[in-house]
DNA sequence: AAAATTTGCGCAACCGTTTGTCCAGCTGTT
DNA sequence: AACAGCTGGACAAACGGTTGCGCAAATTTT
């Protein structure tokens, strides 16, 4: 057999409309037992299997998941990506996977692909730099229900999934001060990025709680590039006060602000303790593990995410019934070596 | 307008033929410039795009590429992804996935929906266990294209790229040789996993190398769990002759190696050394980074599994032609503290 | 100027499945 | 016995696009 076995064939070997053979096939109760058997029988010994393709086009609905995301190979995604597809499966649907790579042409190329692909939605964590948003908008028009998370845009009537950094900035900062920390370096992400302000926020909240003075001079802003990170830990013990203690945006950059302080003959987790964000996996590995961590819980967020979008398209949940979920980072301390 | 416009929209409002849309769209040399501009400009300006549903069903050709693989979150599965991808849209093919979990049924199952789903080919690492291949024999019937990378089954007649333990494993214990270690023990995969065997292989050919006698005792298989990394340490340490060297079957084995070892009162680096197989990102933030690691080229295997893909799906390689590319290890040896 | 080609477009089938509607025959009611 | 109500299945349209073929008009060839 050259190609597999269709409806037709099947129909007219048994000498019976499409339609009945179709219906036979789902159980319709209109259809005779005898001929429900028969058919179904046939198809067994036919292999019969669907053209979904054909299902697909008639229905209009392809039971596929788009998911656009920056990177893949950095953890915090992949685990984020695993747990969408794990939620996606369990409905049987499947996804459809793009990388940005941080660069937003190509972000709306993805998009714009996957449109016409006709997946029946999309899951986005946007590309470090997309400030226009147009090509998601387009989607409302052709009713594609999208779901953000993490990295979530700017926008107004939006469902999205993201950890809150406030939370886990709060206890991160609190317990250096809470062991005798006074003079605590940030060095943050990019200033438009929300998860960096939720960060900023965060750290004056902790300082407040304490009556103590935020110091923005002590808030250094890089681009999250191991270059970037380097001027900002030059930036940080230069500062005119002693700094005993960095927050890092991320593992990342906490591992390459450790590696640049170190080869200033700098006693990690000595005379300077860094409290960092969790995107690497093992971290107990490290050489210098960061003395507590903020879990961003990636595969939850994925897992929720998914949830929402599978409630949108199956109707359970309104297209305008906008979700904004808030998973609460949490402070991790690592355990004593 | 509530449903996106399509050819017959056009030809109605144009009064043509829908065939005649068609062409014109497709820019087809017997359409009339005059017509061709007419259909071009109102296409643009309704934002026709292609049902591309339509066009797969109709063309049996979805351009959508299925991968299968066991786990996403391990970085050498998403570095491959990663590569895959890539790739992929560079030919303007999507990417489907599915995580198999290390679950042979999972994988059918995966590999079932991918069928009916009527990808053009697949990519598939396989599942740790699997060893049942009647799932990847059926997809010969539907002419599904399947190229096989890393983790490869033991079949005849297939396509597949995988790196080859063996060069890279011989470096690493001629590595140890030269460094004076005689006892060198290995915490090994799975007898039945090529890799395994390969490992051993290069293990047998350095010491030969040497005319050293190849010790079996000091090879041994583990399932690759932490438990039974744990356990493989302990009959290593326990061995009559004294090891002064582990090659571990890779990173993640490694660390659980090296953590059982420290928990035993042994000195890192020291009292053993270690030599591993890259599968961890920045090795070089880890405590104890092996002393050298073997590099698999994650990202280029699954480059070049889809290059040999688009290429059979292309007809530029004949479905018979089997492609087998063997991509060689390399040991790095990390730098020196 | 007649014949042969080329140009430009329409007609209709087709891909595989679902689903609304119609119809024939049987059963049962009065 | 006539009529209504079921039952089980057939018919055909529709989803949106592609493509082989046919045919008239325009153009070129001899």
């Amino acid at each position: 057999m050259p190609n597999p076995p269709t409806i037709k064939e099947i129909a007219k070997r048994l000498n019976l409309a499409t339609s009945t053979v179709s219906r036979a096939l789902h159980n319709h109760p209109r259809i005779g037992l005898k001929t429900r058997m028969q058919v179904q029988a046939l198809a067994r010994e036919l292999q019969y299997e669907p053209n979904q393709t054909a299902i697909f086009f008639q229905q209009k609905k392809t039971f596929t998941l788009g998911i656009v995301l920056p990177e893949l190979s950095e953890a915090f995604f992949s685990a984020a990506i695993s747990g969408i597809e794990d939620t996606a499966n369990k409905s049987n649907y499947m996804v459809l996977l793009g990388q940005s790579h941080d660069d937003t042409a190509r972000e709306q190329k993805i998009v714009e692909i996957m449109k016409n692909h006709r997946v029946d939605g999309l899951l986005v964590s946007l590309a470090k730099n997309t400030v226009q948003y147009a090509h998601f908008e387009m989607l409302r028009k052709y009713n594609i229900p999208v779901v953000f998370f993490d990295r979530i845009p700017d926008m107004k009537d939006i469902h999205y999934v993201a950890s809150n950094m406030e939370s886990g900035t709060v206890q991160a900062v609190s317990l250096l001060l809470q062991q005798g920390h006074r003079v605590i370096g940030m060095i943050n992400g990019p200033e438009k990025l929300i998860a960096s302000r939720q960060r900023t926020t965060g750290y004056q909240k902790a300082m407040q709680q304490q009556r103590l003075k935020y110091d923005a001079t002590l808030n250094i802003h890089s681009d999250l590039t191991k270059e970037g990170t380097r001027q900002a830990m030059q930036q940080l013990l230069s500062h005119k006060r002693k700094i005993t203690a960095v927050v890092a945006f991320n593992d990342y950059v906490s591992q390459d602000a450790v590696q640049y302080a170190a080869e200033r003959g700098i006693q990690i987790n000595k005379d300077i303790c860094f409290v960092s964000y969790a995107n690497l996996p093992l971290s107990s590995y490290m050489a210098y593990p960061p003395l507590a961590s903020v879990e961003q819980y990636p595969y939850l967020q994925g897992q929720k995410a998914t949830e929402i979008l599978l409630d949108l398209l199956s109707g359970k949940l309104a297209p305008d019934a906008y979700q904004q979920v808030i998973i609460d980072s949490r402070l991790v301390i690592a355990p004593k070596k």
